[in-house]
DNA sequence: TATAGAACGTGAGAAGTTTCACAAAGTTGA
DNA sequence: TCAACTTTGTGAAACTTCTCACGTTCTATA
């Protein structure tokens, strides 16, 4: 029954706080699995994500019909549901560009493997790193086999985590092979077209509005 | 003349895009010092961080009036009236739980030196970790001495980059520690009182947005 | 089968945010 | 001094998002 009334409302354009709203509620499903739980309430995802319940379903409604009246939602219909709204019901295969400390932090970061996340390939320039052929089982080459690797092996998001005076660089060449997906992590504004999807996190900008907010309390 | 407008509008509560925006503006201010600009409009200020003149003028109008009519903003005047806004004239003191990976990514990230963030010590129960006594010139700890690093040199943000496992241990010493200022990285939702405030960084969410994004465009 | 209770789906209205458009206030140059 | 031009600050309108409140549908129990 996964997905029967599963269907976005017309050309309806999707407010980006639902979606990331949909991967809050997501994390909540994965725990109410793993403690077996059947069914969950719209008040029971809102209390544990910290929205309002009429949110939930509201976020939901967006893209169809997922609960019974009178008892809720079936946890693991829900699950599926939503990662196929997001997309993530597939593998997502992604390369780093920058194995430094950050970089390292990535390869290895467990969240992403839980998920349908694969670091398929790491690039970087330094020889030492280059030497090493590969961390963690992932395997290290210089940007220049950047489109080898691509058409070996289909990447669909680029991880920006070098330096910020390599940044534009890397982008570039990211631009160039048509990856379409990227996620910056070093500091700066990069210039790329429009069709591309790029996210920032920038730690700082994060660690400014935390300040702001401590500062509010006082 | 710094501030001399600066007085935010009655209790109005301010949103908290525009508190993000104002980080974005910041940085824009950085470079344009870089490039030793005395002067900038809205509309350059709004281009450059890929949003509308209006909005940035509104954001400002929050706090005050920083621009002068047919000239626009004194660079150095409203660097230093955003970074007052946000709180971050002054330095902020960071501690660090979990000196793994990402946590030594953190510990080294040149972009929070930049700005006004210190990490004055890291915490970790590897003994070999501790056995090191320090990282990039910054001291290890036990968490047991949390208390006495936080007494002699008081800890304004937390920051927690452990694995899943030891994420709500960590903040429940925080909370004892009244640390009031609490950056996650543990991709779990720490039970962490009203009063405390948290940030949550979950790479997995950010990639799951990303993703949605990318699906959006076929 | 009837009744009570739980919980979804959603219209309507409230609240919040963004954009428009223009008066006000400054600059520049003749 | 004046005219032409630039750019801010802001009220009002447009648009977006959130919350409320309630009808509907389902379960459970007698």
């Amino acid at each position: 029954m996964v997905g029967e009334n599963m269907e976005r409302r017309k050309n309806l354009k999707i407010p980006e706080v639902t979606i990331r709203r949909l991967s809050a509620y997501l994390r909540c499903l994965v725990r109410a699995r793993e403690e077996e739980r059947n069914v969950i309430s719209s008040s029971t995802l809102a209390k544990n994500c910290g929205v309002n319940a009429a949110q939930v379903r509201k976020d939901l409604a967006y893209f169809g019909k997922f609960g019974i009246r009178g008892v809720g939602y079936y946890v693991d219909d829900l699950y599926a549901d939503i990662k196929k709204i997001l997309g993530i019901d597939r593998v997502w295969k992604l390369a780093l560009f920058g194995v430094g400390n950050l970089g390292t932090a990535l390869l290895f970061y467990k969240d992403f493997l839980k998920q349908n996340y694969r670091v398929i390939a790491a690039f970087d320039i330094d020889p030492e790193k280059l030497g090493m052929g590969s961390i963690g089982g992932i395997p290290i080459f210089h940007p220049d086999e950047l489109m080898k690797v691509h058409q070996e092996e289909r990447i669909d998001i680029a991880i920006i985590s070098t330096p910020v005076s390599q940044a534009q660089v890397v982008a570039d060449r990211i631009i160039q092979a048509n990856i379409r997906g990227v996620l910056n992590f070093a500091p700066i504004r990069l210039d790329i077209p429009e069709k591309f999807v790029v996210k920032n996190v920038f730690f700082t900008n994060i660690l400014d509005n935390l300040v702001y907010l401590l500062c509010q309390q006082l």
